[in-house]
DNA sequence: TTGACTTTCCAAAACGTTTTGGAAATCTAG
DNA sequence: CTAGATTTCCAAAACGTTTTGGAAAGTCAA
């Protein structure tokens, strides 16, 4: 509605000396800038933001790409994340662009398209693969961007990920002290980072432990995934004692195949899944998972990407947080 | 990178014309257009937004806020929508802002700096309330909007919604079918429209079976506020036979809170919920419920968007869709 | 052949900021 | 009192589009 030009006329004032109060430069009086300011309080004023990022050549804008495959979307975790990182960026004056993509080559299109047309500043990639070309591009572009999620080569770009494979080793090892020996795991497709390194740890664990049989099956990260992995790990004529899922929903698709065949989960057969999604505590039994052991990971993600456009560099932003067991009651001893 | 300016001269033609052609007006000459058309895709031409929506007064953004309550977020159904609607969107050149705020206060603040700095030209309004203050702001203020769910007075503006009503009307009328005469409802906050339309159906039905007791708890629509619904109602001297979930994830909380009192879902008592989460099909017993009878909600969301920033009128853009009942398991013959 | 239309193009003025490069006015030191 | 330094302000030039209001050339009818 109301501009400088209005502002500075009804101040009696320059347009230039109304916007450097208001961005509060050191050449213009204290008395000036209070009496700016006030005036702009009381008239409303807010900076034009196309105008303002035309001249600034800046787009005050993070854009996150969605592949968002048919039916199915990512856990509710996931919106929450980008909620929470999404605040902070508004606290900065950063608007968070959602951006849905049909497959991957739509999603390079709409890079190209986002990027070229200079619509943001800096980038989230999400669901990182260890080969990623979206990195490839950003890198090369140099644009500024932060990863949910590692690539195969982690040390060149800022990122922040769960240490899904010391906690995928810790849980293999605690199923290894039970008693456990034959420990399967269902695994998510293996371009996914999260995927290969949830299964790294559970290699680790069973090298550790004299490497016995390497039981695993890999299927889509749906509870329908998880669901098929049970049915033929279960089939196999030295059948597991225990399946760690790569992630909850997989493994609440395994609950559901464990009582198909009448074995009851946690007595005789163990399961333990990734995430602690909420409906977790809600299985029956309920769900032995694990979680990141940080409350605000989408407000760290934030942070870096503030901190990665003020000029860090990218080596300095690389955070992987600790992942903490959240036993329930699908685990325990091996028969 | 290239701007009209470096387009026009390397055709040696001037900057409007350049503009006009690419814009497909009357008055450039058919050869000519062609001839600019083939130099911007050769040179990698985009407008650049900020100066276009400068210019043109349009933020070729649509904004949605996300009332983020700590710790948990809506159904995953819920991204799915927005990553649909936003492709729509996307296909005619607008973004989807996703604006995070802090409870309803901030919300409102939200709402005045995106409006009042003109950074989105229409904005999607969900987790519709029955009195929601956002949809008086937006209709005093002129924005087009259209809201998902609908208000007290829905007449008055653009929505979509499913007809909750009708379709726990029917699920209740089915159970009475079956024989029961305890059906009990797991109410969400009544001040959400999709609950209180939900609950209206039930007691349609109700009414119809010559109204009973009415048995029902109001709970927050979590996996945690169906158990303890379903415990509370449990603990009644006449406890229900069956309960009917405003949501599916307070029935996986009900089902959770069922089987701690060693009843059998399905055999012994009914339930049904609403959404048919992708995890519905695999809780034990698989969970009976519904859903909107429409493949893609958000798409339809994002066009009737596009109609109203048409020109279209509100009151032509109401469409409320049909609810399909999803039986599975957990609900049959009342004993 | 001429006047009126059409077609095709363009110069210049917005849109609302930020930033550059001073210019007054005031202060300070000698 | 004066030269220089400091403080406080501002005019004008961007940023890259779209749009207005013609102008020049070509076409048509009489």
């Amino acid at each position: 509605m109301s501009n400088l030009k209005l502002l500075a006329q009804s101040l009696g004032l320059s347009i230039t000396t109304v916007s450097r109060a208001l961005d509060g430069y050191a050449d213009v009086a204290p008395a000036t800038r209070e009496r700016v300011q006030a005036a702009a309080r009381a008239m409303n004023y807010r900076p034009n933001p196309a105008a303002r990022s035309l001249r600034r050549r800046k787009a005050e804008a993070v854009a996150v790409t969605l592949p968002t495959e048919p039916g199915r979307f990512g856990p509710p975790i996931f919106l929450n994340m980008l909620a929470a990182c999404g605040q902070r960026l508004a606290e900065e004056g950063l608007d968070l662009m959602l951006l849905p993509t049909a497959g991957r080559a739509g999603e390079m299109d709409t890079y190209r398209r986002v990027l070229d047309g200079r619509r943001a500043d800096a980038v989230i990639v999400v669901r990182t693969r260890l080969e990623d070309e979206r990195v490839a591009f950003l890198t090369e572009r140099g644009i500024p961007f932060v990863t949910h999620g590692r690539t195969a080569r982690p040390d060149e770009h800022a990122f922040i990920d769960g240490d899904g494979e010391a906690g995928f080793g810790d849980a293999a090892r605690a199923l290894a002290a039970l008693g456990h020996r034959r420990i399967a795991h269902i695994a998510a497709p293996q371009d996914l980072t999260f995927a290969h390194l949830r299964r790294q740890g559970w290699l680790a664990a069973l090298a550790d432990m004299g490497s016995p049989d390497r039981l695993e099956y890999t299927a889509p990260p749906t509870e329908a995934g998880g669901y098929e992995a049970a049915q033929w790990l279960l089939r196999q004529s030295a059948p597991p004692t225990a399946l760690l899922c790569a992630t909850d929903s997989m493994a609440i698709g395994a609950l559901s195949a464990l009582k198909e065949r009448g074995l009851a989960a946690g007595r005789e057969i163990a399961v333990i899944g990734h995430d602690n999604l909420p409906s977790a505590a809600f299985t029956d039994p309920p769900l032995s998972s694990m979680e990141i052991a940080a409350p605000d990971v989408g407000r760290q993600l934030a942070e870096m990407l503030l901190a990665r456009l003020g000029g860090r560099e990218a080596r300095e932003l690389q955070t992987i947080l600790p992942v903490r067991q959240v036993p329930r009651a699908t685990h325990g001893p091996a028969n």
